[in-house]
DNA sequence: TTGTAGGCGTTATCAT
DNA sequence: ATGATAACGCCTACAA
């Protein structure tokens, strides 16, 4: 079996306390002492039990990463994005996807009560306000990309309403009146935002929203494809489309060009996030850039913080940027 | 502070070995004690602790995931396949992204060495056989899609040569005699065989493979660009490009379109892997599936057999099917 | 059916 | 500078 302190301790001839500080570099071990109880565990080839530290220390240097659906490539980017700070703080990532079930959710949490991890990080989570203040009081846990307005919890996200708002305005100033928004049928808030700056966009510039051009469907490529062709199909159909995400945006491309509508000459259309497949497309994607990595590294760098006992801000703000392509 | 075991006994006025009982569903626990117990559970909100459990029962219950990268839509596919497997048993994953970084690798192995998981998962590992066979011998470890020819370890793949030679034909069945094949520069055994049966394929046609054909880069969508110009800027170039990924492929298709070559009318294009992207491209990708959830729950089922002590199949080869749509 | 007690591997306190 | 020892929370012989 794999050796433990004990092993080490008397094959240095010396007490597991001072191998302990060896391990953990604690200042006061003599050179002499230091050197053999590491030959000692060279040759052991030696490496502490993470468990048994884990149940002393009463820590576990693991985090909880909850995400809708890790194939969604959004949330792939972000948690690519809290690989550095993991590396760098020795911490280790337990990453769930929830597929937005609340049962499910909430059995992942459980993982936290059972003391498995540290923290939490989530990613449009389902749980309601009141739930989820109730676990901020016992855990440490930090919202990512949506949260509930005037929430008390830490969060770190994007601008949705600035964010959208520039999307739309740059619609309008490529001579657009009639502007299509492929929305969402969910309720967070990054959707009421984005739905809100579309609207004032709109009255900003003296165009009346036509609420027949407002479609709420999912995120999905499919969802696109349905969005866009209803639109078409409309009486006074619009020139330009906004999209809640890439893939809608995708999706919508592809029910144009199916429509024998030419993009951007016909309809110009643009997307949301900013992922790797926006500037893949043929032609590249207008979308609006969410800093995808980073809003990882900072929701990281944060909770483990918080762990650290640091105080930190509530809310945390990342800047987008309007990517101007191809499809505007 | 979180309540314990011990304050569980208290409560319902039995000793801890009683409420362990009760919680493992040790038979021969009265049905009345159990009733307490389960009350007192109830009213101090216990969870039993990991960590505890852990080091006495010496198992970690979590498995560990290393892929390349987390972001790839092919390795997200797979790990969402390991998903039903590990609620089913219980697990916890812990996946990491190596980058096909060595020393990386080797760091997130050491996880295993500090038993922080009962067993490991290796995709497409940068590792030697021989440092593999080293592990084996320590852990449970299972290969997924990638390992090496004749190797004694257990893994889970496709049948590459098959697939690839099944694609090669199709194109060739579709009057192709040309056909340039955007491999990668990688030492993959699934690489050595896709080329292989390339190979074959064209010479059961008696068509001569030409070396000048055969460009080597990465998976990457930029990869499949620059091959596709380098291809069709060749004195004689193919009427048909068999990619080593739906990536490749889509920048491929890219490069094409922006030489006004039209898919699959001036060239016919294949792709491999089906990630989702390869049904959403215009026209849609012809491409080889890999059933890549299966893949996942395939390989996450064979390592807990392993863990539980079971005898597996050194071998297990899932089935791929040609996916002939839109580009040939 | 239930309780007692030892130990999983580590670290931290208290002596020396 | 080093050692002895208790404790982290749990499970499981063994005893009763």
């Amino acid at each position: 079996m794999a050796a433990r302190i004990q092993d080490v301790a008397k094959a240095a001839g010396v007490s597991t306390a001072t191998v302990s500080r060896v391990i953990n570099r604690h200042p006061s071990v003599s050179d002499s002492t230091r050197k053999k109880v590491l030959e000692a565990i060279e040759k052991l080839n030696y490496i502490p039990n993470h468990g048994g530290r884990m149940l002393r220390k009463q820590e576990t240097k693991t985090i909880l990463v909850l995400v809708p659906d890790i194939r969604n490539s959004f949330y792939a980017n972000i948690l690519y994005g809290m690989d550095p700070i993991m590396t760098e703080y020795q911490y280790n990532l337990i990453i769930a996807s929830t597929y937005s079930d609340l049962v499910r959710e909430r059995n992942l949490i459980n993982l936290l009560k059972q003391k498995l991890a540290d923290g939490m990080i989530l990613l449009a989570s389902v749980l309601d306000e009141a739930e989820l203040r109730e676990l901020d009081e016992m855990y440490h846990l930090v919202q990512l990309c949506e949260f509930n307005q005037g929430t008390t919890l830490t969060h770190v996200s994007i601008d949705n309403y600035q964010a959208a708002y520039e999307a739309v305005a740059h619609l309008i100033s490529r001579g657009h009146r009639r502007i299509g928004f492929l929305s969402s049928n969910n309720s967070f808030l990054s959707t009421k935002l984005r739905e809100a700056a579309y609207r004032q966009a709109l009255r900003d510039h003296s165009i009346t929203p036509d609420e027949n051009l407002i479609l709420r469907g999912t995120y999905s490529f499919e969802s696109g494809r349905i969005g866009a062709n209803i639109l078409m199909n409309t009486v006074n159909p619009p020139t330009a489309i906004f999209c809640i995400s890439d893939v809608v945006a995708a999706g919508a491309i592809q029910a144009l060009y199916r429509l024998n509508l030419r993009t951007p000459d016909d309809v110009a259309v643009c997307g949301f996030d900013d992922i790797d497949m926006a500037s893949q497309l043929t032609p590249p994607l207008t979308t609006v850039a969410q800093p995808l990595e980073m809003l990882g590294t900072m929701a990281a760098k944060i909770l483990i913080d918080k762990i650290a006992g640091k105080e930190v801000k509530r809310s945390t703000v990342l800047q987008h940027q309007l990517m101007i392509r191809g499809t505007t």
